[in-house]
DNA sequence: AGCACGCCGACT
DNA sequence: GTCGGCGTGCTC
């Protein structure tokens, strides 16, 4: 019994961005209940909107008569008592709204769609009623552009002869699929065979198949396939009381093919470190630990064995296991080998889902049908109960930060719920963060070893090539003669290659050699990026797309120069060189369609090409037994960036790809090109040497008093007018200035690099502090005060922990 | 977000 | 004198 509810609504604003209080109507009194989706009314007019219950018979402080609850869009909670709990905190720890929390803990498919309808109420004129057509409902989303019918429909409704309403639209669909039985006895179906008409012969090849599928139930499309008899036939048959038919529920199957490895099922032999990590990590199942373990294991060394057992150890235990990996579809190889191990006990939560294949995942995970989970960022929000054990491989990948609202980081969720569940979380990385190693070595988190390949061959060795002399004595060429050499000896061997181009943070753009100028996007102010297999210049910012010019736009010259090479412009040379070779290109144009992925990995495994080129998406995960050479085309990008972690990226980069050579029983060889043959971080890529880097760039990071050393925040104030922005951002500042600690620093605010996205304009400042108690409520202050203080239509972001400063 | 209220300029 | 512009405040 419950007569008050409190509701979060849909609406993400910072002024209704807490509990609203609603009456429950008597006959829903019995069945409401926390973490519940509800209809409800708000605000003036008809508008209505979804909402979660977070709270039942708080007392209202309100003064006023409450509204009732319309509808409940659940019949059993969608949001559990620990998700409930997580998503408060994750709201307040991103200072984000606690109605995108709820929501970025669910399938897409749990946000209902709210259209708005316009009535017709009063007979129309004419003219008037050639917008409503025949009908006296209209979608009002179909005519919201177009401006003289919403100003008449405006006016219409103030003459009172339309209204407008809400209808809040559910989405969430459950597949069904019919299924038939026969309902009559094979002697009866022999006796209405007998009385059908010779040349009736679907219905006498029905009561055949009917006759010998007595006592079954079968699947229609089953039926069908083995029949050859169309939907409609079994209809009639229905129709005739020949059988019954049931919609079934079915989940939407993500998978593809069966798998096919069945040796794949049992657990490999570990060698005697890999024995010792896994110990440890089980020791601390059992005894309900939190602990929270570091695993650093050179690539090759076996770190997915040590997942594989530690969480078939929790499932022993009647647990539930986590694996977490930083994109499946770049990783696809590691999410079958559990699948393989644990076969349907496993669901598998990633971006390349469906809605549909995405909301029945979960809806196992829920019903507790499946108790392996393998996921990509958001799935640390998978609704598992009772966890044994939470995984994070690749622990220092990035793409674990989100970057929007919510801005949260899986770790943080991760350990949140490792303690909530008393489990222990297990991180996983051949080069961990510096915040994790550093946190490792200081006794926070328990440091595991796994310092030697499986195959116990060594690390391969790796050789730099200084493209300075090499693009005097041969012009400009994205590979060098010792790299060509190498590929060429691998083609003669029939052994693989992988190349990698590093583009991160840069693309191809054009610039005029007479004047200077670059094409740049009318809403972003950065450069457009070329794409030579749609002809168009295009923003990977806002999306904005123009064709490519033949002449600059600014001095009418024709000199205009492509910047920058792509993966398509070196498949092309390489190709030109190599005639020979079979060369696959993988990059985010041949990679766009759904499966493209797997598919082009898939084709390398089996040996249909020589040659990988792609971008940094072919750096991870990539186990390949024929893959002896792995060649960056240019190691400098990314070094250079203006960010504090573009060393420990590009470290990470170089150090995860050239683990990709020589991982069966063959000898690996890795090669380098750069124009900085004597940079630190390709120095210490080469010497394998994460420890030396690790202790290398903690120095930096101290004397600039950056992370691990200090923690940082960011807050980005935007608006359409670059003044008003930046008066705010000023205006915040002084704020801080007042209130903090004394060693905490406030760096800007300055215009970010990116200053105009989408036609606003963006201030930031960024805090780096140790300790600093009253920063946290004095930032939520901040952000709540920002709705009244500032202009209308000034946003106010704050990105705890941010991953970049650009 | 989105809706109504309310105060100013341009019109029948 | 009214119609309709958008700046302001509130939503249980």
């Amino acid at each position: 019994m419950a007569e008050l509810a409190q509701v979060i609504v849909d609406v993400p604003t910072l002024q209704t961005n807490r509990p609203y209080t609603y009456q429950v109507p008597p006959k829903l009194e019995h069945q409401i209940q926390v973490g519940m989706r509800v209809i409800v009314p708000f605000g003036k007019g008809k508008r209505s909107v979804q909402g979660f219950v977070v709270g039942l018979d708080q007392p209202a402080d309100f003064q006023g008569t409450l509204k009732q609850i319309t509808a409940l869009m659940d019949l059993v909670p969608v949001v559990n008592s620990e998700m409930m709990q997580l998503s408060h905190w994750l709201a307040d720890k991103t200072y984000s709204f606690w109605i995108s929390c709820l929501y970025t803990m669910l399938p897409n498919m749990l946000k209902a769609k709210s259209k708005r309808i316009v009535k017709l109420v009063q007979p129309l004129a004419p003219e008037d009623q050639a917008i409503f057509g025949q009908q006296n409902v209209l979608d009002y989303s179909l005519v919201q552009n177009q401006a003289s019918i919403v100003s008449r429909l405006l006016t219409l409704k103030r003459a009172g002869k339309v209204q407008f309403e809400y209808q809040v639209q559910d989405r969430a669909r459950v597949k069904t699929v019919a299924q038939i039985q026969p309902v009559l006895t094979v002697d009866e179906y022999k006796q209405l065979r007998s009385k059908t008409r010779a040349n009736a012969t679907a219905q006498r090849k029905m009561l055949d198949y009917l006759q010998s599928i007595v006592g079954q139930q079968v699947l229609i499309s089953q039926a069908q396939k083995t029949t050859h008899l169309s939907s409609a036939n079994f209809r009639q048959a229905e129709d005739k009381g020949w059988i019954s038919m049931q919609q079934i529920e079915q989940y939407r199957q993500p998978f593809g093919a069966e798998l096919t490895d069945p040796a794949a099922k049992d657990p490999l032999y570990l060698n005697l470190d890999q024995q010792r990590a896994l110990a440890s990590v089980k020791q601390s199942i059992d005894n309900r630990q939190s602990t929270v373990f570091l695993l650093q294991g050179v690539t090759g060394s076996g770190k997915t064995e040590v997942y594989l057992q530690a969480m078939a150890h929790a499932l022993q235990q009647g647990k539930t296991a986590l694996l977490m990996v930083p994109e499946i579809s770049l990783t696809p190889q590691i999410a079958e080998r559990v699948r393989a191990r644990f076969s349907s006990q496993v669901a598998v939560l990633h971006s390349g889902l469906s809605a549909g294949e995405r909301y029945d995942e979960w809806r196992r995970i829920e019903r507790g049908e499946a108790q392996v989970v393998v996921g990509a960022r958001s799935a640390v929000f998978a609704p598992l109960k009772n966890i044994g054990i939470i995984i994070m491989d690749e622990e220092h990948e990035t793409s674990y930060k989100q970057d929007d609202a919510p801005r949260y980081h899986s770790r943080e969720v991760a350990k949140w719920r490792a303690k909530y569940h008393h489990a222990p979380l297990l991180l996983g990385s051949a080069t961990p963060s510096l915040e994790s190693y550093s946190r490792a070595l200081a006794g926070n988190y328990q440091l595991l070893q796994l310092p030697h390949r499986v195959n116990k061959r060594p690390l391969p060795p790796i050789k730099i090539v200084d493209m300075r002399p090499e693009v005097q004595r041969r012009g400009e060429s994205n590979f060098s003669t010792a790299l060509l050499t190498a590929l060429q000896e691998r083609l003669t061997k029939h052994e693989q290659s992988i190349l990698m181009l590093n583009r991160r943070g840069f693309s191809s753009f054009i610039m005029c050699r007479d004047c200077g100028f670059v094409l740049k996007c009318p809403n972003c102010d950065i450069s457009l990026t070329m794409h030579l297999d749609t002809h168009t210049m295009r923003c990977h910012y806002c999306g904005h797309e123009e064709p490519i010019p033949q002449r600059c736009p600014q001095c009418h010259g024709r000199h205009i120069r492509y910047y920058g090479t792509g993966t398509e412009k070196a498949t092309k040379e390489l190709q030109a060189l190599l005639p020979t070779a079979r060369i696959l290109r993988m990059d985010v144009d041949t990679t766009r369609r759904k499966g493209m992925h797997e598919k082009l990995l898939q084709k390398f495994g089996s040996g249909q090409a020589d040659i990988l080129l792609g971008t940094q998406m072919i750096a991870k995960g990539l186990d390949f037994p024929n893959v002896t050479l792995v060649g960056v085309l240019n190691a400098d990008t990314g070094l250079d960036l203006p960010d504090f972690r573009a060393s420990e990226r590009s470290f990470d980069l170089l150090s995860q790809v050239s683990g990709r050579a020589g991982r069966a029983d063959k000898k690996g060889q890795v090669i380098v090109q750069t124009f900085n043959p004597d940079n630190y971080v390709i120095r210490l890529v080469q010497a394998h040497d994460y420890r030396k880097f690790f202790n290398t760039e903690m120095q930096i990071r101290q004397l600039a008093s950056y992370p691990p050393y200090y923690y940082t925040i960011r807050l980005m104030g935007s608006h359409e007018d670059e003044q008003v922005a930046a008066k705010m951002m000023y205006d915040i500042r002084q704020e801080l200035g007042k209130q903090l600690a004394s060693d905490t620093m406030i760096l800007g605010p300055t215009p970010r690099a990116i200053a105009r996205l989408k036609k606003r304009y963006y201030y930031q400042i960024v805090i780096k502090y140790r300790q600093d108690p009253q920063l946290h409520s004095l930032l939520t202050k901040i952000m709540q005060e920002a709705q009244n203080k500032y202009q209308r239509g000034a946003e106010l972001a704050i990105d705890p922990d941010p991953q970049y400063f650009l």
